[in-house]
Formats: structure tokens, sequence, C-alpha cells
DNA sequence: TTAGGGTTAG
């Protein structure tokens, strides 16, 4: 490696010149050199050139090769200095490795200058250039560059495109994706893995899945990558079971053999479904396959086991990971948190910090979140008041978000708008429903609807706001404000999300929606459902007809009530699993209140473990009682 | 010189 003054790899019959008079940068647009100021103060400034024309130095192999070690920006900069010396820089071979390490060191300055200051160039220098600007993080720089290069007259290839579609994807610019995917066709490059996978994913994360699949579907050979990112692009876009079964298909193929990375996507899939029995089986095939758990493939084990209902499981992948980081060990504290185990995801963060790692802003948010999840007002406020005093991180509109929900919960509604008022972060929907939450939870009908506005200002389109509303006006019984919001989704053309509940029988997910007579058991389960109110009310359960939003007579809300997704899938659940086995279901929404008592009833009844994963935490109810304490 | 990997509020 090189070293200032007498590297080992150098003969040591050396001239000593000055490096800036060798290869002062200059910027082509402003004709300055460029950080001058890095050359004069470091022991580098100084650099030992050889004199004798050994022809090691008129070698580019040499160069290559000394570009490739080199671990800092001085360092390319010293070898650079060494190239223009020895008169290899007219060498394009040379010149594009220069280019590509001085991306790669993230000095896209120079490389621009060095770029600019080519006489010739080929397809390799733009690639480099686009390339550099998009991993960078410069789109504009990369679209321009890439812009410059088909007003050149060269043709766009199977290099420079995916670089400049993976800047429509982490712009999310789908217009602009379409357009380079007219490219793409006019190159005749629809079928190139390099290309297509790029524009999957591009897809996938603009979530236009079908125009993904439509690539996928026409390409003659697939390879790794195209697979993997096919599969990650239907759990991305909401439909996880399509990317299990896309990875079945693609190891019935038999053509390619998966990696870690396809792992992980396999694993968030499993994660995103929440079924225990996948969650299994991949693990087993992880095992099986000897594939050894690193930190990202690790950590997505430990999120996938707590997101499907185990957070002790989680536990014991996350103690026997050797290599865990902040990320690992802020999903483990989320999983507490989101499980309602507040006080061991507070419990952790002392841990994590003696093993000498560094909390970052998720660590806080799941933190925070963990608080407000477990009513721990004190720890929460705590935490708050210590994350940048103590750590340095500035809390963002989710930490604020945390502990207005901390707070609202907590039933102290006037400290939390006392801290809106006083933020100095702009607010956003999350801030105002974690406000409205708080108004739901404790009756408060004015400050929800001065919260509703705001979210409905922020988001007109969204038609949970509105239901969010509307949910509020029902419980305080004003049926013709719930009528004027139902008038106003009319006509704004927007539609509830309609509530589903999954549960997984026999390695099959079974779905349910409200008042669903679709499943082949159905018969059964109202039968079930019928016998098992008649049980629950002789011991003292009462159907709370709050939570049925429709302005309808008590008859007719219980009909309603009875016929829930959510008990649907329980009552199917009792039925065709065995005896004092967990029962574990996930829902797309939040849990509906009633929904909440009647599970309470059945673990008591039935001496089963319900777990309910739905769309913001987990609910595990055991004799009669919920792990969330009715603190939801 | 090309494409794919983990945690987060409401």
């Amino acid at each position: 490696m090189f070293k200032s003054k007498t590297p080992k790899t150098f003969p040591s019959n050396y001239a000593t010149i000055r490096y800036s008079s060798a290869t002062s940068i200059v910027d082509p647009t402003t004709h300055q050199e460029l950080h001058q100021h890095t050359f004069s103060n470091q022991p580098n400034d100084i650099q030992q050139i050889p004199t004798s024309h050994f022809s090691e130095y008129l070698d580019p192999k040499f160069y290559l090769s000394q570009l490739l070690k080199c671990k800092r920006v001085y360092q390319v900069k010293q070898v650079h200095a060494q190239i223009t010396t020895n008169g290899l820089f007219e060498n394009l071979i040379v010149a594009n490795k220069l280019l590509y390490i001085y991306s790669l060191h993230k000095s896209l300055d120079y490389a621009y200058a060095l770029f600019c200051s080519l006489s010739e160039k080929n397809a390799v220098s733009w690639s480099v250039m686009v390339g550099g600007y998009a991993k960078a993080g410069d789109f504009l720089n990369s679209l321009r560059i890439f812009r410059e290069y088909i007003r050149s007259g060269d043709k766009p290839d199977n290099y420079t495109l995916p670089f400049v579609i993976r800047v429509c994807r982490d712009t999310m610019d789908l217009q602009m994706g379409r357009k380079i995917h007219n490219v793409v066709c006019k190159n005749g490059l629809e079928s190139d893995v390099f290309v297509v996978a790029a524009l999957v994913d591009m897809y996938s994360k603009c979530k236009v899945i079908n125009d993904a699949k439509q690539l996928f579907d026409k390409m003659p050979k697939r390879d790794l990558v195209t697979w993997t990112v096919m599969i990650g692009a239907c759990t991305e876009c909401g439909d996880p079971s399509e990317a299990l079964v896309l990875f079945d298909q693609m190891r019935e193929e038999g053509v390619v053999v998966p990696d870690k990375v396809a792992l992980v996507n396999v694993v968030n899939a499993c994660a995103k479904i929440g079924a225990m029995h996948k969650a299994k089986v991949v693990h087993e095939y992880i095992v099986r396959n000897k594939f050894s758990l690193d930190v990202i493939l690790g950590t997505a084990m430990v999120d996938m086991y707590a997101k499907c209902g185990s957070v002790d499981v989680a536990r014991e992948v996350f103690d026997g990971l050797r290599e865990k980081n902040v990320i690992t060990w802020s999903a483990m504290i989320g999983a507490y948190g989101y499980h309602g185990q507040g006080h061991k995801a507070i419990d952790m963060f002392p841990v994590m910090l003696r093993s000498g790692i560094f909390p970052n802003k998720i660590t806080f948010v799941s933190l925070l979140y963990a608080c407000s999840h477990s009513g721990l007002v004190e720890e929460g406020k705590r935490l708050f008041n210590s994350m940048q005093k103590e750590f340095g991180v500035k809390p963002d509109v989710k930490h604020f978000t945390c502990m207005v929900d901390l707070l609202g919960r907590a039933g102290k509604i006037d400290e939390s708008l006392e801290l809106i008022d006083n933020m100095a972060v702009e607010k956003d929907e999350g801030l105002w429903g974690a406000l409205l939450g708080a108004c739901r939870i404790h009756g408060h009908v004015e400050l929800a609807e001065k919260a509703a506005r705001s979210l409905i200002e922020l988001q007109p389109q969204n038609p949970g706001h509105y239901v969010l509303l509307s949910n509020i006006y029902a419980k305080a019984g004003k049926w013709q404000d719930v009528a004027k919001i139902r008038e106003l989704m009319t006509h704004q053309k927007l539609k509830k999300i309609p509530g589903w509940t999954w549960i997984e029988v026999d390695n099959k997910i079974h779905r349910f929606s409200i008042g669903d007579h679709t499943h082949p058991r159905s018969k059964e389960i109202y039968e079930k459902l019928k016998y098992l109110l008649e049980e629950l009310e002789a011991v003292g359960y009462v159907p709370d007809t709050n939570f049925v939003l429709h302005d309808v007579d008590e008859e007719l809300k219980l009909g309603n009530l009875f016929s829930h997704s959510e008990k649907l899938a329980i009552a199917f659940g009792l039925i065709s699993t065995p005896e004092q086995s967990t029962i574990r279901i996930m829902k797309n929404l939040r849990v509906c209140g009633d929904c909440h008592t009647f599970c309470k009833f059945v673990s008591q009844i039935t001496s089963r473990v319900i777990v309910v994963r739905d769309a913001n935490r987990f609910h595990h109810f055991k004799e009669g009682a919920c792990s969330c304490g009715d603190y939801w």
C-alpha cells in the first residue's frame, strides 16, 4: 500500500517533484483548481516519482493494480500523478480505471474534471460517469451526462442504461422510467438481464407490478438477480405470497441456485405475510443449505420471526448471531415494542450501548414506539430528552409522532398539544394521525375534528382519514356527522379500504372478509361462531356495537359484528387446529374493539393462546387478557 | 464501467 515517503513497492532511486505541479486538476466549468487545500496540508504533499524508465512504470497493468489497492483518495491522486508523469494518461483503459476509482471514492468532482480533460472518450468513460453520479445520488448530473452521451451520437448500452434506470428508481420517476424503457426497446436490449433487472426493480419501487411482471415473463433467459428482483417486487407491491410462489418456481426450473440475497428477499416475503409455518420452512431451507447467517440475513430472520408472531424465537435468532449492528439491535427493540413488551425493549438499550453499538434515528423511533405501546410515559420522555443531548440524534417528525402518541394514549392531550405547538419540525399526516388516535381513545370530538381537518388537508385522497373521523363521530353517536363524512367520501369517489383477516392452517393461508361465506367450511364456521357467542355471553361478554359504524338498528349492528373477519378466522382456527395449539391471525387494518374483547373471552373459555397481528402491532391473548393491556 | 439484501411513527 502507498505510504507518503518510501513505498515498499517502489525502487529507491526517486527524484522528488511537487505533486500539484504534476497533476493540477481544473474544473472545466469554473476553470478553478479543485480542492487545492487537500494537497497542501497533508503529509502526502510531496510525492515520490520514479525517474528510471523501468518497464514496470510504462506498463498500464502496473497502474491498474496500484489503483485497485488504493484505500484513500489521496492515494488515488498519487497514482494519478504517476500515470501523468509516465505518459500513460492517454491510455483509455488506464484513464477509465482512474475515473472509476475516483467515483468509487466518491470524488466525482475529480472524476468529472478528468473526464472533461480526456481527448478521447469511449462508452466506458461515459458509463462510469453516469454510474458514478447515480451511485452518489447526484441524479441531475447522472441524467445530464447520459443526455450528453446520447447527443454525441453514441448508442446507450447495457452498462449505461441500468445506471440511468437506477436514477429513475431512486427518484421514483415513473414517467422518466418509461421513457428510458422506450430507449431500451429501440436499442434491442429488452432481454438483457442487467437492463431488465434494473427495469423490474424500477417498476417495483414505483409500485407498478404489472409492468415489472410483463417484462419478466417475456425474458427468454433469467438469471439469479432477475429472479431475485422479481421476488422482491412482489413483496414490495403487496403480494408476498406470489413472491414465495416465484421462489418455488425458480427452484423447480433449477437453472439458477439461490444465494443469500435471494433468501433475504424470501425471508422478507414471509415477514410480510406473517405466517409462522412458512417462516419455519424457509428457516429450515436456510439451515439445510448451510447458509451462514451474516448480519443482513440474520437481521431479516429476526424481523421475520417477530412479524410472524414469535418475539421469543426472534430473540433466539438474535442471540445466536455472530455479528449484530445497529440495524439488528433496532429490529429486536422494535419487535419487543410491537409485541407490547416495552420494558424488554428499553432494557436492551443500555446493553446495546455497552456492546459498542451507537444508536441511530430508527433505534429511537423503535424505543419511543415501545414506550408508547406499553404506556411507559416517563421512560419515553427520558429517552426523547436524551436522544439529542447524549447521542446527537436530532428528533424528526417520527420521534415527535411517537411522543404525541405516547402522551395522547396516556390521556395527556394538553401536553401532546403543547409539544405539537412548540416543535420546530414540519408536521405531517402521521403526527396528526397520532393526535387523532388519542382523541379516538379519549373521546375528544372537537380536537379530533381539528386533527382530521389537518389530515384531510394534507392527504385529501386518503380514505383512512375520513374513516377515522367518521369512527369518532359514530362513537359519540353523531350520526348526522357520520352521514356527512360518508357523503363527502362518495363525492370524492373514495372507498374504505376493505378489511381482511388471514389464518394459516396446514401450510395454507385462508382469507376472510366481513360477512364472508366463500370458505368451503363456511357453514361450520358460522355454527361454531353461534355456539361460541352463547358460551361467551354466559361468562359476561357483551357485544360492543360502538364498533359498528353504520347508522342502523341494534339487531343489524349485532349481525354485522358477528361476522367480522377476525371472528370468522378465529372460529375457523378453532375448528381446524388441534386443541391447546396457538391460533395466529393477521389483519390488514387495526383490530376492531369488539373483536379485541371477543378474543379475550375466547382465550379464557377455550384455554387457547390467540396471537393477532393487526396493522399496528401484535396482541397476545391468554387466559382472558391481552398483552397490550388494552393500551392500543 | 452494468442489475438484487436487513430495522422506523400514525
